[in-house]
DNA sequence: GATATTGTTGATCAAGCGATCAATAAGATT
DNA sequence: AATCTTATTGATCGCTTGATCAACAATATC
């Protein structure tokens, strides 16, 4: 009885195409973005399935944008975090315990999807690597950051970049299907950010 | 023409399980976990789609062995490597530089689109969670064997396991989709692992 | 050589997907 | 109030998926 749609309520376009794009990015965050479907999003909003891809050139774009909005609208938050610190060895622990708090898996599960459907979406490809560098490229400058400041020692900062991330990630992955574990891991993680950075045992801990 | 089929010999029933188990794992890896259909399967070995069914409970079944198969082979590979080495330190350098050598892309794929799927096939999500068990089993071995032996420092070699882990399948992850990176990336991750075991800096690099 | 067993198949179903288009009706314009 | 513009929809197509079942036919058994 409750699904039942008259009519919908003519709004403008830019109205419109806005509702679409929250539906499709709740959507995303709540049980994925293989679920982000004409259909489905349709549906949240109570229209027509016609009138989702009236606004949309096809599915694959609605897809690759949801994608690019949860992922920019995580990278916001973590500037804000970032910024919050002053040194560069207090930002990166900021960086890495705020990235694997365990409040993140709805962008994980997006994440992970990405990398799957991207293979047969390349719309969504497009939009993944291109926000893996916009990802890399913050770490990268903080990384820059601690070299600079004599804090880090490092041989590439873009390489360190790459291999902070490419573990974060692993372990938010890791973290989805074995949701009893705790990815923090005591702070085995802060040994090998460490160990990357050239910094002594322990700085991370007390930074 | 060529792929017009006429009728399949007849096969007892082990052979004709394994034939079908055989193109599941083939198709898994050259195309990923979520080709592995009914009606892909069946064409592959030239049968009727209600074949693969009448052999199998259901897909889900089908896809959760088909992964189980492929991972487990993997750590089979992998144990023989760490069999290769005596001192844990060598073994620990092994198992990292093997399985970031960048040939294993396929398993990736089938890793990855097994994290996603797993959210709707539950048989999938108890098989990953059995093999990631395995997985955490051996390399936790090598880990307490290196403290035993003097060579490591480490608080929890459970812990440490699951980290190493989670890196490596994060990079591997990555690799996945930036196809040009270079997984090794200098040698950066030697650095980390060694901040994990406590080792010192470019242990790895020499052992 | 006749019979029984069973591996194999064609046909078919319901469900879900993306996409298109003529027709409708709500709101703006005059 | 009449007219125009356009946001919205219902109907429908083609495709893919997993699954079921009566019928067929190849082989083993007697």
């Amino acid at each position: 009885m409750s699904s039942t749609r008259k009519k919908a309520a003519r709004k403008s376009p830019a109205e419109r195409a806005a509702e679409i794009a929250d539906a499709a990015r709740d959507l995303a965050l709540e049980q994925g973005l293989s679920t982000v479907t004409l259909r489905a999003v349709a549906s949240r909003i109570d229209v027509a399935p016609a009138l989702v891809a009236h606004y949309e050139p096809n599915m694959d774009a609605l897809v690759a944008s949801t994608f690019a909005t949860v992922v920019a609208a995580e990278l916001d938050d973590i500037r804000g975090v970032l910024a919050a610190e002053t040194r560069p060895t207090a930002r990166v622990a900021a960086l890495v315990d705020t990235l694997l708090d365990g409040t993140r898996d709805d962008v994980t599960l997006v994440w992970v999807e990405a990398w799957a459907l991207g293979r047969r979406n390349e719309t969504l490809a497009v939009a993944v690597r291109q926000e893996m560098d916009a990802w890399q490229l913050v770490v990268r400058g903080l990384v820059e950051d601690g070299v600079e400041a004599g804090e880090f020692a490092v041989d590439d900062a873009a390489d360190v970049a790459w291999q902070l991330l490419g573990m974060i990630d692993g372990l938010n992955a890791q973290a989805l299907v074995r949701w009893s574990a705790d990815r923090a891991r005591g702070s085995v993680l802060h040994r090998a950010v460490e160990g990357m950075l050239g910094l002594d045992r322990y700085a991370l801990d007390t930074a």
